[in-house]
DNA sequence: TATGAATGAGCTTTCATTCAT
DNA sequence: TATGAATGAAAGCTCATTCAT
């Protein structure tokens, strides 16, 4: 008997997953209530806590879950064999684009780290980490290679980057005059251009 | 006797709003419960709804002293008279400085903005935005007369900026290798680069 | 095991109902507070919410089983065969009676009403106006008939009974000289002798 | 310097006195704070303080205008030299008029009077029961002179006339179909006519 | 696999009153 | 006479979590 009704076809975990991912990014984590989560997911309290040990087990599967995507994505771009300056362009927009198609997630992502336990937070900031320094270790090869200029100190070059990634939540509209792919070309394009010698 | 006996000189509500700063800085508005702001602040909670008629009163007054200094600051930068170039690149320093100065009123205004009733949230977004467009005038202008690039929209162009200032409290440490004033100048060097024609 | 082990048998919201009824009427609605009807109770806090969506609602409720019996019984005596004169008669000595078993209920209902929020306390009201119109309609039968006096309108005539009942619980006590049943005759008796022609 | 001007020309204690009353009868005095009470009447906190030792004591002063008043009127009709059904009806009718006078204080009296202390409490009952006994011995007088029945006993009479007279508050609009005169003797008839041998 | 009654600590806010000036 | 800052207790309500079934 293979359900359609009313979202009833997809399984329980993941539609708890969803529902706290939209509430989280539209109200917060704190606003958002585990009674209004199991409303909203069609089951009971009971049922959340048989699949979650606890609210901010909600949260942090939202993470593993961006980080996971991420951190493939990258190394995908990373690991091309192409010129330096094409997998640096390619992985700065596809950062952009990754973020748009899941903007609850990154709103979520920045808004509301600080509300894991200091030991799940250090263990996302620590995966975090990795991802940065892959992606700086782009702009150090091309920097070495004299492809881009060395002013800037590769880090506050990723900063810059990720900052305005970051920002994407907060400004970026599906029905705005830009694609989310023309978006993803002017942010590469404004790195890469920072970065001529 | 012109000081109070308990602890500080300083008046209460002044205290209050500092303490409450820092706070909501650390720990985020919600998981801020008046009873710490006002054990910190050495204060009663009758003392604090005898100056503010609300937590989120507290809040706004954070967002209302930033507005007010970032505006005024960028009106200094804007009007001086000298090249277009040196505008920017002045005003893109200053907001890092001043952003590094207050770094717990840009956690504060980033994160928290949507605690804000929506009335008030209204209104902080449209000061906010006059603020953006006083920026990004500063770009047209140069785009306009062939100093800077048109590759990027101007609007873009804020974003970019704006993002990696927004970004300055997750990673920015005072005791890091860089100086505020060095961190200024090399991300106005990243904006005045990528504009290059 | 067919009883919870603390205090009563009886469920939780009864229990609860019970104790709000004998608090609210005792030292009225604003000084009672949500932590002595739960203690009085023997429950917590979080156990009167999960069943009453506030303390407002509690006294609703109240209203809603005085109305409903109210009403059953007076249309119980409207709808009999018996000559008009014995029917109001009866339904007149019925209300005391009903009113005196239930003093505690009436004293609540003609004195916090204005505590209910306006849409509930509109929706009350109009409940009873329905009550007293049925009530009004005996009078008005028997007046039409010559068997009562048209000197006084119908109207005056029921406010001035509902004056005395709702006066009961001011003065009435189980252990006065008379007995509620002679309450009841004489009070009947009274509005039966001032509307002889 | 005779000041008309925005009420200020009352003295403060009467001001404060009529602001309460009207708030009182139209909130309940429990949801009638001191600050609205001070800021409605113009004045501020330390002033009322200075003429009213808590709030308490302001409901206090208004029952004992209205006892005052009744007991006066009720004296002036008693003590008339008239037949003893005028003076009965004289005073029954006189009672509603006063009442419907100041519906303020009457809807004060009967659902604010457990708001007092104990000792305030008693104090007005007590005067309030010598008001209801020398009603009662018009009754009384005319049953045992025969010009009123014996049937029922004088105390109920009282209570059954009182009770609608508490009532006026709930149903009675100045913008009714019936003037108060009009409503008094229609009650006072009422009661005489539920007296007729 | 799921229910939902119950807990208990914590939340923001209100308020009558006091007191130095 | 009057001010208004400050107090401190108590209010109504929310919520993540547990547990017997």
């Amino acid at each position: 008997m293979a359900r359609t009704t009313d979202g009833e076809g997809t399984p329980v975990p993941q539609r708890l997953l969803a529902t706290a991912t939209r509430l989280f990014a539209e109200q917060g984590y704190d606003r958002t209530s585990v009674q209004e989560i199991v409303e909203k997911a069609g089951v009971t309290k009971g049922a959340l806590y048989h699949y979650f040990g606890s609210k901010e087990d909600l949260l942090q599967e939202v993470y593993a879950r961006v980080l996971r995507v991420q951190q493939e994505r990258l190394d995908a771009f990373a690991g091309s064999g192409e010129p330096i300056e094409d997998r640096l362009r390619g992985a700065a927009a596809d950062v952009v684009v990754t973020t748009i198609d899941n903007l609850d997630d990154a709103a979520i992502f920045f808004r509301s780290m600080h509300h894991l336990s200091p030991e799940k937070h250090k263990q996302v900031r620590s995966e975090r980490r990795r991802y940065h320094e892959r992606f700086r270790a782009l702009v150090e090869e091309g920097q070495r290679s004299g492809v881009f200029s060395s002013a800037t100190p590769a880090d506050l070059v990723v900063d810059y980057h990720f900052g305005s990634v970051h920002h994407l939540s907060t400004w970026y509209r599906p029905d705005g005059p830009l694609t989310k792919q023309q978006v993803a070309d002017h942010l590469a394009d404004l790195l890469l251009r920072a970065l001529r010698p």
